[in-house]
DNA sequence: GTTTCGGTTCTTTTT
DNA sequence: GAACCGAAAC
């Protein structure tokens, strides 16, 4: 048994090792949030509560896997069977297991961002709308998606969307009941109705309610203030029994309203449950005295939130700087040299990061860091598994496991020369919607069915399927995208992409991934749900070299380096101009959002301030310093006003 | 009727 | 880069 007393603090201490009931942990950044989770759910387990009967629900499915790991070190290997995981996770593994009871199939699939937006498109072609005037399939996604999370009518958003440029909702939800239905026809779900159907299944199913209510004797949420009102809702639904809640967060970092997580859920938290024992998490051991200054000032300005001062816990050290720059150039400019000097005085590239507000704000940096052979780790806007070729190589592995996957035949048809979205479709339908890869009939008759053009390629591809089920019982699911890569696909890819090489080497590197899958169903149920940050904790890359990281403040959430770099701190950039136009609370957002970059750092923070940007069209933009540069008390940091570069 | 190709436009944040 | 649109090519 741990010592659990010496190990924390008083504070997280009390957190951990609290009794039953409904528990508030306010933890401010850099307080030891995990370490408290972790040991809790040593503590719970030390206590004697079966692991499988705990459930700990976190931001991402790394933090959970994380979580977990130091756990185990604690209290032992039965750790490994606590319920960890993402809400979306969790969801669909409710899901796999129920969906019947909702009228679908279990092996519904998840459909991503993309293929969403095809649907979409598809509708509004089929219900003849498309025209410069009618929103954009993203946008009307974007609508559907805000009812959803935020469990509001879709006719309050479209008005509170469209006050000043009035659309007829009756055409937008013609469009998105269409999208509803193609989706039970291809029997898929999107990303919200993970969520939504989660919950339906225990708000419509007391059974099943019932089953989880009892079976999870204790429920843990991570990154609470982050939840939307679905999340929430689930949460307290499962719950409801037993009551032994412990949710965990920080009003202050509350940085994704714009999908639905509202803050209030955190902030009524013990307004909901009265008998709620509060704890407070202060004590900040992950930055020094300077940087803890700013970042209180900073949320300081931010009202109506919960009282969280951070207190210093490690010597004074120095100050932040802000840099005023000319330029994304000159930024680059000053961050590598900046790079050079802290690696002399004894930093690792990994120990370094560089934060932005979207991912295009990188491009001068990243472009710097690969002449100067620095080598850095980046989770790009285009997630990996999104990507056309790795889209691809799923798809194969799609239609080989199920016979009504339309999207994946679609897909595979189009790579085929002569076939496009028309063919494909008619192809489909003369399948009568069906199609078993592994059939020599079936697929004899696409091949009839398909114009001649495409019929070589055709019997490439299903030779594989074919050959593929009659060695199974030697073959590891990776092998299929072996034989997928020389019996078709490289030919293919060469012709079709000019960074064919790259694209390649990602396949080979997805093969390698899915080594850690039992078989090939357990990769395809949760590939829609895998992030960058999971793949590469999962190290795709076999390489482990020392890198310096780049990443948006976003994705930054719960990380911490000792050397951090913000860029791009002008008025429009960060804040966003899109967000402080948006409302009121936007700007507030932001601030939150500047907070938790500002809280990433522990030794070392440079917020650097460029004063000019070249637009895509190659005229300048002259920018504002960031209203958070403005609002930090000058004594707070060092200020320095770079002119010439190569003095630094 | 479909597919393919070439030129144009625009980047918030993500499960 | 990649999505969109219009026009050429099949």
């Amino acid at each position: 048994m741990p010592d659990f007393e010496q190990e924390l603090n008083p504070e997280q201490f009390a957190a951990a090792t609290g009794p039953d009931g409904p528990t508030l942990v306010l933890a401010a950044a850099g307080t030891g949030k995990t370490r408290t989770l972790v040991y809790r759910v040593a503590y719970l387990v030390e206590s004697g509560v079966p692991p499988d009967r705990i459930l700990l629900l976190t931001f991402t499915n790394r933090a959970a896997r994380e979580m977990l790991e130091r756990a185990r070190q604690v209290a032992g290997p039965g750790v490994g069977n606590v319920w960890g995981g993402t809400f979306h996770h969790f969801a669909n593994r409710l899901l796999r297991k129920h969906a019947r009871q909702l009228g679908y199939a279990l092996d519904y699939t998840i459909l991503d961002r993309d293929e969403s937006v095809s649907i979409v498109k598809n509708c509004t072609k089929t219900l003849g709308l498309q025209s410069k005037a009618f929103p954009k399939a993203a946008v009307l996604l974007g609508i559907h998606s805000a009812a959803v999370n935020s469990d509001a009518d879709l006719n309050d958003i479209i008005e509170a969307r469209y006050a000043e440029h009035w659309h007829d909702p009756t055409d937008i939800l013609k469009v998105l009941n269409g999208y509803t239905e193609k989706k039970r026809q291809l029997n898929a779900m999107d990303f919200d109705d993970l969520l939504l159907n989660g919950l339906n299944l225990l708000r419509q199913h007391p059974s099943i309610e019932t089953y989880y209510q009892e079976r999870f004797l204790h429920v843990l949420v991570d990154e609470y203030q982050d939840t939307n009102p679905i999340q929430a809702e689930m949460v307290d639904r499962l719950a409801a029994l037993n009551r032994n809640l412990l949710v965990v967060g920080d009003d202050f970092q509350c940085i994704y309203s714009w999908r639905g997580a509202d803050h209030r859920n955190i902030m009524s938290f013990p307004d909901r449950y009265k008998d709620t024992r509060v704890t407070k998490l202060e004590t900040n051991y992950r930055s020094v005295p300077e940087i803890l200054n700013v970042a209180n000032a900073c949320i300081a300005r931010n009202k109506g939130q919960f009282k969280k001062t951070l207190r210093a816990t490690r010597p004074a050290y120095s100050k932040p700087v802000v840099v005023h720059l000319q330029d994304g150039d000159r930024q680059a400019d000053y961050v590598a040299s900046q790079i050079a000097m802290l690696r002399r005085e004894g930093y690792k590239l990994s120990d370094m990061a560089i934060l932005y507000r979207a991912h295009y704000h990188a491009l001068e940096m990243e472009l710097m860091l690969k002449r100067s052979q620095i080598p850095y780790f980046m989770t790009s806007g285009m997630r990996f598994f999104e990507q056309a070729h790795v889209k691809d190589a799923c798809c194969m592995l799609r239609l080989y496991r199920s016979k009504s996957d339309e999207l994946a035949f679609a897909r595979i048809a189009q790579w085929l020369p002569g076939v496009g979205q028309k063919t494909a479709e008619k192809v489909w339908s003369k399948l009568g919607g069906t199609f078993n890869a592994t059939d020599p009939d079936a697929q004899q008759f696409v091949a009839d069915t398909l114009p001649a053009a495409a019929r070589t390629g055709w019997k490439k591809i299903a030779a594989i399927w074919s050959t593929a089920e009659k060695e199974t019982h030697t073959r590891v699911p990776g092998d299929i995208l072996s034989m997928f890569l020389s019996g078709f696909y490289e030919a293919y890819a060469v012709n079709a992409f000019d960074n064919f090489e790259k694209r390649l080497e990602d396949i080979q590197g997805l093969i390698q991934y899915l080594g850690k899958f039992k078989d090939i169903d357990e990769f395809l149920n949760e590939v829609a749900l895998f992030t960058n940050l999971d793949a590469e904790s999962d190290s795709m890359d076999e390489t482990e070299q020392d890198a310096i990281r780049l990443s948006t403040v976003h994705q930054a959430k719960g990380l911490e380096w000792p050397v951090v770099f913000i860029l791009w701190l002008a008025e429009g950039l960060f804040p966003s101009g899109r967000s402080i136009a948006d409302s009121a609370e936007g700007e507030l957002e932001e601030r939150r959002l500047f907070y938790v970059a500002v809280t990433r750092a522990k030794d070392e923070l440079r917020l650097c301030v460029p004063a000019m940007r070249i637009n895509r069209d190659g005229s300048p933009a002259f920018y504002t310093p960031s209203r958070f540069v403005k609002e930090i008390p000058p004594k707070l940091v060092e200020t320095s006003k770079l002119k010439r570069p190569g003095f630094y």
